[in-house]
This record gives C-alpha cells, structure tokens and sequence, in this order.
DNA sequence: TATGAATGAGGCTTCATTCAT
DNA sequence: TATGAATGAAGCCTCATTCAT
C-alpha cells in the first residue's frame, strides 16, 4: 500500500497534526513527526500541503471549528413555534459544543486553546476564531432573545450580557477541565437557572 | 552603567521575557529576543538563569502567580465575624483576580494561557497550574461554605459545584476578553444572583 | 489532446528549459518550473528525458550552438572565389552570430553566459564550449588568412591574433549588451578598420 | 585558537565564498562548504552574515570591484598635463583592471560572471554591476575625449562608441581567456591602433 | 505518453547553550 | 557581571528522481 490516494494521506495528517499539536502545541510540532507517526516521509508532506501554515489552517478548519454557523438552521425551525421550550433547546445547543468536539474532549480543548493562544502572532488565525466566537454568540443571543420575548428568560438583565455568561461559562468549564478532567461539565446548565424564570418545563421544579 | 546589579538584570529579563512570551508564547520566544529586547547580549543570560527552562519557572512564579495562597490572612478574619457580608467579600475576592494581573490584563491573559497550554508538555508547569488551581478553588470553597452556614447562599447545590461556577465563571470571562477585549469583566458579578438568596445587603434589591 | 508526440512535447521542453535558465541559471530552474510551464505534470519529465543534466546537452546542442560548424560549406566558395571580398564576408559572418541566437538575444545571451560558468563544474559542457569556440576560431582564422593572402588583412600583426580579436570584441559586445541592453551591437564592425587594408570595397571610405 | 576576532573569520569566510563560487556559482556553493573549508562549524556562519544573500554582497563589493571609482584620483592629474601621452595612460588603465583582480585572475573572471549571470534575478547585484560598468565607463570616456582634444585619438568616431570598443574588447578577452587560459590578454592593446592617430610616442612606430 | 504520490538527501536558518576574555 | 564567537542539533522546505497506475 505504498501509493495512497491524495486525500486519503491528506486526511491522515491533518488527524496527526491535530493529535499532536494538542500535545505540544502548533510550534512546536515538527512535520517529522507528523509525517513519521503516519508512516511516511518528510518530503511528503509537501505533496499535500504548500506549508506548515497551510496545514494548520486545514486543522482549524475541519477539526476545531464550533460549527455554530451550520447548526443554526434545524435549531432554528424549532425555536419558533408557538409554544417552544427555550431552555430545552438551550440545553441542546450547548451540549451540542462537547459533543461537536469528538471523542476525545481534553485533547479537543488542549489544540483549541493552543490555537487561541497562537493567534496572538497569526492574524488569519486571529480573524477565524472570531468569527466563530461571533457566530456562536449571535446565535445564542437569538436564543437568548427569543426566551425574552416568550417571557421565558429574564429581561432585567440586557440580552448580550446574558448571551455573554452563557458563553463564558462553557468556555470556563473548558479550562477547569484542563485543569482538572474529573470535574463534571455538565455543572454549566446551572447558568440556566440564573437566566431562566421559574418555568414549567424546568428540571429543577 | 555596563555593569548593573544581577537582580536588577534578573528583573529586567523576566519582565521582557513575560512581555514577549504573551506575544509569541515562550517557546518562540529566543534567549536573544529577550537579551535585545533589553539591551544586553546573548551571553549574558546564563550569568542570571541556569537555563531557559529555569526563567520560565521565575516568569511563572513572579509574573503569572494568581496568589490566592496569600491572599487569605486578610481576608479570613472579615469572614469568620459574625455579621460578615460574604457577598461583598466574594466580589473583592474576584476583583482582585484582575487587579492581580497587572496593568496590562490582555497581555497576562495571553502569558497566562500560554502557560496553561504550555503545561500539557511540561509536568512541573501542570503542577504548579494545577496547585495554583486548587489553592483559588479551596480559597472560593472555605468563602462559599461560609455564605451557606450564614444562610446567605443557597444549599440546594452542593458548596464544590458553586466553587467550581465562581471559578469557571472568572476563567471563562479571561477567555471571551482574549476574543473581544471590549467586554465588561464585571459582568461574571451576575453569577452571585444565582449563588446568594436575596438578602439585605444585595444591591440588586 | 492530453497524449501528443513525444517529439512535440519533447520540444517544448527543451524551449522552456532555455528561457528559464536565462533568468535564473540551469541549477536553479526546476523540473517542476520547466513542467509546469508547458502545463504538464513533473512525473512527465522522465518520459522524454533520462535525467536533467541530458535536458541541459540537449539545450545547449539545439538552442545554443553558435553553429560556426555548418556555416561554413556555403561560405567557403565564395571564399575562394578570385576576387573575392574579405571585408564582406567577414561581416556577413559576424551578423550571422547575432542572427542565430534568435528572436530575444538578451535572453539568448544570458542563457550562454550562464552555460560558459557553468562549465566550471561541468567537464562535458567545458568541451563542448571549447570545441564551439574553435571551430569559431578556425573558421574566422581561415577567413582572415584568405584576406592576408589576398592583401587585404593587414599582415603585421599574426593570423591568429587578428582572429582573437575578431572574436574577442563580438564576445565583448555580448558582455556590454547584458550591462546595457541599449548598445548598438553593430559597432564591432569597426574592428575591421583595424584590420583590413584601405580597399577600394570598404564602406568606410 | 578556537576564539578570534569576528573581523578575521568574516574575512575567512569572504574569500572562502570567491574561490568556491568562482568555481560552482554562488547558488551552488552551501553554507556548509564555506564553513568547512575554514574549519567552523555551519551554524557559525550566521554570526556574522544576516543571510547568505548578505555575503554574496560582501563577496561582490570586497573581491569583485573592478574599482574604477577610487582609480581616477591618481590619473586625472596626470591627464590633465599639457604634454600628456593619452595611449600611455590608457594602457596603465587597462593594465591595471588585470591586475586589480588578484592572484588568479581565472579564479576572478569566473566569479564576476558567475555574478554577472546570477544578476538576472537579483535587482541588488544587477544595480551594482550596472553602477560599477558605467563608472569605468565614464572614466574611459574621460580619457577618450581627452585623447580627442589633444588631438592624439580619432575623431571621426564619436566618443562613447571607442569607449565601448576600448570596454569590450577588455571584456571579449576575459571570455577568451576563459574558454582558453593560454591567451594572451594583452593582445587588447592593438585596438589601440585603430583609436590613436600614429603618433610619436605608439610603439608601433 | 502521462500522472501525481512518495522519497531522501541536502540546503538555509534558528536557537539554546558553552566558553574564553 | 558582561560579551560575542562558536557549536550542533533540529526545523522548514526544495528538488531530482522513482514508481504504480
């Protein structure tokens, strides 16, 4: 099985490269090692891709984005009906961000904060990330909105600062669980009972 | 002045080496950027630190110390009076998080989670994150505790997972800020409507 | 049409191989540039050619041969016809020169030039130069003997020097016009003042 | 002697570049070659050249300025004289351009073509070289028109086209000499004959 | 005849570290 | 305490060439 097809190795780096750069971060992954944990050649590696870069903006795409920009529409058609159940979807959407990030959730989290922090020095990186921090937070400010208007959700507090401690804590769960992999990240739906009024759907009645 | 003081020079270079290491995260950072970066020569780095790993241990310790171990004297005789507000200590204590980091919290928060990233490949890194971690965790729990034996904070969820809520909240915040460094930090304060039942001092009454 | 001759495709090659090589030397122009240039895939190289160092013989054979091997039968007659005009022919000779090289004598010029110091490392090029430059020289050398005999060509100064000359100054102009691609190359015909008797044929008078 | 001066090795690795590029090109010449037949190790190199690019331009400004900038000082005077003989000074000036180059003048002619090629793809080497041929070539003018003035060179050919002749043929011989080193360079001399009007002082009187 | 995946040698450059001064 | 020359390992990338299709 020497000669593969083009996408098939293509994929199997970019998977390396994504295991590894959890580890040790972007920089500091070699294409040796990639190449070697794949079982080919150094040389290789530019049969498939133009550069390092190149590699790593793959890696982002296809394997750390939060997919919020697709997830919308099934959501979507659900949040509107007459009688919806905000909390419920809200549940699923963000449930939805661990469960996005595959198999393994500590490695996930480990290359997307290398990726977070490597994008201090690469601005491309830098715009990516926001514009999916940006997707995410205006789709669950939708949510967030729609719960208001259905009296659902609190409106003393403004719907972008609410849509902010949604976020936040689901990113904060993430580092506590570098932190420590036994915690439970299932805490963050407490954030719901700040945001929600005393409902009839509401797990906790 | 060719000649200064070791521990001014000492000085000079962590802060350089904490400045850079937030741009480019540490292992980009070169023995020579730092040296430049404060007018001496390559050379003269090991007349101050055994290694580059052993500054990475000073940047940490000097530089990155959330220091929530020293941080308790003072604050625990306010917690054990007996009519202590313990919402008002909570907001202190995290106040003091961002206070801690320093004029400029963008760049610490990028040091910061350039170290968090860093640890996955450096076990000493892990320990120290991971003691740092515990001592702000047990700190927040020892403050919780109370406000529940004061029956200013809710029982219903048990003293670890508000902990971990508090703290998530903070880290996650850090985390939005990196994204958009135009968001309000004092928002996390909302998270205490949800831990403390309304009382008298609240200012949300 | 994705299957055309080999001699076609071989051809192509060959032409693209010696316009980049102008630019930037035979070492430093890739099979790759040269394929990619014809619009065919690198692997195809190989069908046409045993190696790249056969692609360089074969462009200098075909691209940059000064040709003073054939010239000569046609000239030659004429020659040694009785009253024959040395200063004449001896021009046509030395256009002929400029003529050969083809359309772009810039590109032309660099192209051997860089094949002159390439020859440093190369034995077999070194030869064929050196073969090219004599039969150069022993055609000329002819020639200007023949108008020695006729007392045409100045006779105080030796054959083969008057032909070093004859040579060196077209050598020299081709040197000028890469500096300078503005000069008139037709200026090395004044050499022949030099050289040639006051006739009742020069143009000069 | 493992220490010395930065100046000395610098030195050591310039010369080292001419010889070897004059041989293989400066493209084809590694870092590793330099540094080794000097006795240093590769990474050296770079304590004292930026890039390798760098030492091209060292290399072309130490070694191969044929330096008709600085020459003029000495001659002007001497021009300038009532009574100058102007073929005897063009002679120094030509001599001198032989001499200029060194020890070994194959070595030198090789290296300076091996630049003159390699300037097609370098607007930094293609400015220097045009800067340094249109010195001389000013500096030829000037005696030309002088020559002219006096009344010791011909008239009926206009200034600048001797000065190309008189720069061509110098640059013909060096071609010459390298596809046959046995040449005799200072043939260049007879063009004079056609420039200078018989005069007392030609030695072909 | 044509392709494109694969290879391994080799080139440029960076860098932590050492050492004589 | 400070310097800057020197080192060698390692990283990114290029390239002539091979080979299965």
């Amino acid at each position: 099985m020497k000669y593969s097809t083009g996408i098939e190795t293509k994929r199997k780096i970019i998977d390396a490269a994504f295991q590894l750069m959890a580890d040790k971060g972007f920089d500091a992954v070699s294409i040796d090692d990639i190449m070697t944990s794949i079982g080919r050649a150094k040389g290789s590696f530019y049969v498939h891709f133009k550069s390092k870069e190149e590699l790593l903006y793959e890696v982002m795409r296809i394997r750390l984005d939060r997919g919020h920009g697709q997830m919308a529409e099934e959501i979507l058609k659900e949040l509107f009906k007459d009688n919806c159940n905000v909390r419920a979807i809200l549940e699923r959407v963000t449930a939805e961000v661990h469960v996005s990030s595959g198999e393994d959730y500590l490695t996930w989290a480990f290359a997307y904060y290398h990726l977070l922090t490597h994008s201090r020095k690469d601005e491309f990186v830098r715009e990516w990330l926001e514009t999916n921090a940006d997707q995410w937070s205006a789709f669950l400010n939708m949510i967030v909105k729609r719960g208001q208007e259905l009296g659902q959700i609190r409106t003393d507090v403004d719907t972008q600062t609410i849509t902010n401690m949604c976020m936040g804590i689901v990113l904060g769960y993430d580092i506590l669980f570098m932190f420590k992999p036994r915690i439970d990240v299932n805490e963050v739906y407490h954030i719901h009972d700040w945001m929600f009024i005393s409902d009839p759907f509401s797990k906790n009645e």
